[in-house]
DNA sequence: CGCTACATTGACAGCGTTCAAGGTAAGTGG
DNA sequence: CCACTTACCTTGAACGCTGTCAATGTAGCG
């Protein structure tokens, strides 16, 4: 892994830990990272609010800085899907397209540094590294969707949960094994998982007394067996 | 969308309708594509064989030429899904990571052009078109996977299998509604599409039974009502 | 306190899986 | 040419997981 530049403009004041798993700086000199700092804004957006909407014009590519975000497509018959949840490092918004063919919705209050997109794509025609850098996310955007697609393909209910889990543990930051925040609702867990909240429900309560699980309240979460946990996630 | 640039050698003698939707010699020099040319080789294989394995080391990215092809995962506990079937044009290989984190076999007699995928990166950090097309493969690699999420995410199995149908006639070269050919076996229609074979087989006869399709031999599909199948399968 | 949104639980139905049997088609060897 | 093998596909019956519908419980908030 290559050493980490971050621009003192865009730098968070208290700078979060997963941020740094950050790519789109790996290998770009100060005097690039200025420029690219030249095309990023800061925001911010409250819980519930919505970055863009599926079919509006991908002007923008954003980057997380806090919060958790999900990602959803909802077909003509009102069915939606969730595509992914976001957290700090992450990006959203790469695409080659000129519409998103996704929404993008906030959970928590949220941060970002909102990039506009075709500048960030002509700046990434100068710049070799920032362009290896996109290629990157990328890659580990269809990575992620690619384990999705195996959960969601292969596995059961309680299977899918745990698959959850262990994506919370690894991608949240602070979260541990003992204390796992669920900063979504159990309808966006079933939209993920490909369930229904009663399953998602059902799923719980049969972790719980197979206690591979607790719940000490609604939205926290520990993983008691991890390794029964970890084993029933794997993809 | 650019002229469409295909260096001599690795022009097929026959050129295939759906060969010219390769994105990776867009805009590209003849000079350009004089060095692409140096680092693709022709290959091809049988039916069934592998052209790399999980988890082997990423060497080689393949374009296909002719044939079918099935992109697969299998997790320890055996249960498989395929990621996805490649038709003349696509790519698959193109990868940041070390090793590929799925099998490629083929399910016909296929040709392929086969790149040193290091080369291939090398080059592209030379020729920022060349980078652009690679970007835009995995763009669209990652467009279809996530119709395919959506698709196991939400879909009944009926619908599923329309998905599929419509999958086939938009990608199999010469594929019109009268004549769709299913090159793949029912156990790997099942496993792309989350299901079993007894279930992908009644789902069949359902579809038969409502006029919706007809199967006048056991790989031979015909569509009689696009619009239904059309609407079932939209994503 | 009462409203509202969200979550849980129960009963029941249905879809898809599992297990089992039988059918079909292509290839092989007598 | 035909029996035999083999692999693949279809169909049936029973089961069970998940979805649906409905009722109840719970937490947050004005």
């Amino acid at each position: 892994m290559s050493t980490i530049f971050i621009p003192k403009h865009i730098r968070p004041v208290h700078s979060q830990p997963a941020y740094s798993g950050s790519v789109l700086f790996n290998d770009m000199t100060p005097n690039e990272l200025e420029q690219l700092d030249m095309c990023a804004e800061q925001t911010k957006c409250g819980s519930g609010e919505y970055l863009f909407r599926q079919h509006d014009r991908s002007v923008n590519v954003f980057n997380v800085i806090s919060g958790t975000v999900s990602i959803e497509r909802v077909s003509n018959n009102g069915r939606r899907q969730i595509l992914g949840f976001l957290f700090p490092g992450d990006f959203v918004g790469v695409t080659s397209s000129p519409c998103y063919d996704y929404a993008v919705r906030s959970l928590t209050k949220a941060e970002f540094y909102r990039f506009n997109r075709k500048k960030l794509y002509d700046l990434a025609e100068e710049m070799p590294h920032l362009k290896t850098n996109l290629t990157e996310i990328n890659s580990r955007i269809l990575n992620r969707t690619i384990d999705q697609l195996y959960i969601l393909g292969q596995k059961k209910a309680h299977e899918r949960l745990c698959f959850l889990f262990m994506h919370l543990l690894e991608r949240l930051p602070g979260a541990r094994p003992d204390r796992i925040e669920l900063y979504m609702t159990r309808q966006d867990i079933a939209d993920f998982l490909g369930l229904t909240t009663e399953t998602v429900s059902r799923s719980l309560a049969k972790l719980k007394q197979d206690k591979l699980i607790a719940v000490p309240s609604l939205n926290h979460l520990q993983i008691l067996d991890m390794e029964a946990v970890s084993e029933m996630a794997s993809t």
